[in-house]
DNA sequence: TCAATATCGAGAAATATTTCTCGATATTAA
DNA sequence: TTAATATCGAGAAATATTTCTCGATATTGA
């Protein structure tokens, strides 16, 4: 049986402070490019409308240290961003999967500045092989364990139908590949050393769905107005409390039970 | 000066259980597949490595009542987090962006399952107009507000370039479209009644880019005694105090170049 | 120089979320 | 039939995260 025994030396980062970093660092470098010299926690919140509270303790991770009045140099916190986050030490990655989702992926051209870089590209169809996408030759499957053990290659990036997820897994954790960032709409069974990523966009859609539908349903209780849901973009894809404490809660109408048997869990290739 | 005062009438559903039913959803629909009739909150437990408990408090919010014993009927589950996620009440959307991130969406061939109907896809590339992507024609971008006013049209997605994104947002407020699934890496700004959902690749790679880097970090000042990792793949994309727990201790495991791996398993075809 | 003020840092308080505990109940097997 | 047991539901406890409070300090302007 499992207790709950608080263990100081497995304090770590909030999940909710690891979301929220890489969008200040993304305002910062805006305001960088407009010559910002120093930025408040006041300035950072307002653009996002989180309380300066929340912004100030979510930098205090990175060790920053800033002066009362002031706020923090603009350059400085940057880079203890930066740092902190992992993106001085990019890492290298295989991507299987050469699909639209893959290639949409190969083309995003700013990974690296996020610690990463696409350096080989797989597939298992053989008339995609050989062939490039975005500048980058596509290479049969089996190649990657043996090169992925050569290039000491770390992450991986899946990007193929659900079907054949955990087999590429598979090939991908015998090649000594140890993160995984998994586009596929699948569960990868992995030893408990795997970093595992999902990045499930059925799961991400189903949020949203959720909140369409409370928006309606709260619409059509309360009055005819369009503007039912307090909630604001900037609040989402984050755990908040303000954020959520607006949401308001509807109750269910009864389930019904049409619900069609789902067909086969493949993406289009 | 905002109060920490807790109203219950705006009591909500907490986002870690939203974004753990989905994943619920998906595992039901393949018990569903394989006969089960019935499932227990340790059985979906066990399937994620979530605690039973937790389990059971996320299903409780959708009104499903279980047996003591047996657990909760499949099929009524199924369809209670379905009825829960607004996955009946199929919303019709315009995909803006037929580039190759935009192409991956249109591929997505279940998003109806998830209650989202892609049904238009427009761009502002002249050489664009005109051609299909997965069976739907591209329309021009400026056609969009009289179009989506037209067919009530209530959900846009952005897959264009950061550049461009808060000019197809305007655009598709201007048509009477109130919740936006945004793709593209940047913070659009809109009134507070639009839901926005980010879907920002570089946030996400963030994190994993920092469990990463703080792997190899502990890896090197740990030394290479491979220390009980508890963090699993299944864990992650998630709030889990466990999960966040474990994740810190990940010890990454390197690959080693004495390890060899003779007969490495190979794709089917 | 000195008062006014914005902001930091740290710790306390409030709120959210997870985990534990326990009584009730349905199923299984003796 | 009855005992053993797995599981539910609800509420309490524990832990996480956010928000508040306050003393200290750097800047601005009188």
């Amino acid at each position: 049986m499992k207790r709950l025994i608080f263990d100081a030396r497995l304090k770590s980062v909030p999940e909710p402070t690891l979301r929220r970093l890489p969008m200040y660092y993304r305002y910062l470098k805006e305001l960088q490019k407009e010559h910002w010299s120093s930025v408040s926690c006041t300035n950072i919140g307002e653009e996002f409308r989180f309380e300066p509270t929340q912004v100030r303790k979510d930098l205090e991770m990175t060790g920053i240290v800033g002066k009362p009045r002031v706020g923090y140099p603009v350059a400085a916190l940057i880079a203890a961003i930066k740092q902190f986050l992992g993106f001085n030490n990019v890492n290298e990655a295989f991507l299987v999967g050469a699909g639209s989702m893959g290639s949409a992926l190969i083309g995003y051209n700013k990974f690296q500045e996020y610690g990463l870089n696409i350096v080989q590209v797989f597939d298992n169809d053989p008339s995609k092989i050989g062939k490039q996408v975005h500048g980058k030759t596509i290479l049969a499957l089996d190649k990657l364990p043996e090169m992925a053990r050569q290039m000491r290659i770390l992450i991986g990036i899946i990007a193929v139908p659900a079907a054949a997820a955990q087999d590429v897994t598979d090939l991908m954790l015998s090649g000594g590949i140890c993160a995984l960032w998994n586009f596929a709409p699948a569960r990868l069974q992995v030893p408990d050393s795997i970093i595992v990523h999902n990045e499930d966009l059925y799961c991400s859609l189903a949020s949203l769905s959720q909140k369409v539908a409370q928006a309606l349903r709260s619409r059509e209780k309360v009055e005819p107005s369009p503007l039912p849901v307090q909630a604001t973009g900037k609040e989402d894809n984050l755990t908040n409390a303000r954020g959520v404490y607006a949401q308001t809660q509807n109750k269910l109408r009864l389930p019904d039970l049409d619900d069609r048997m789902p067909g086969d869990e493949v993406l289009r290739n």
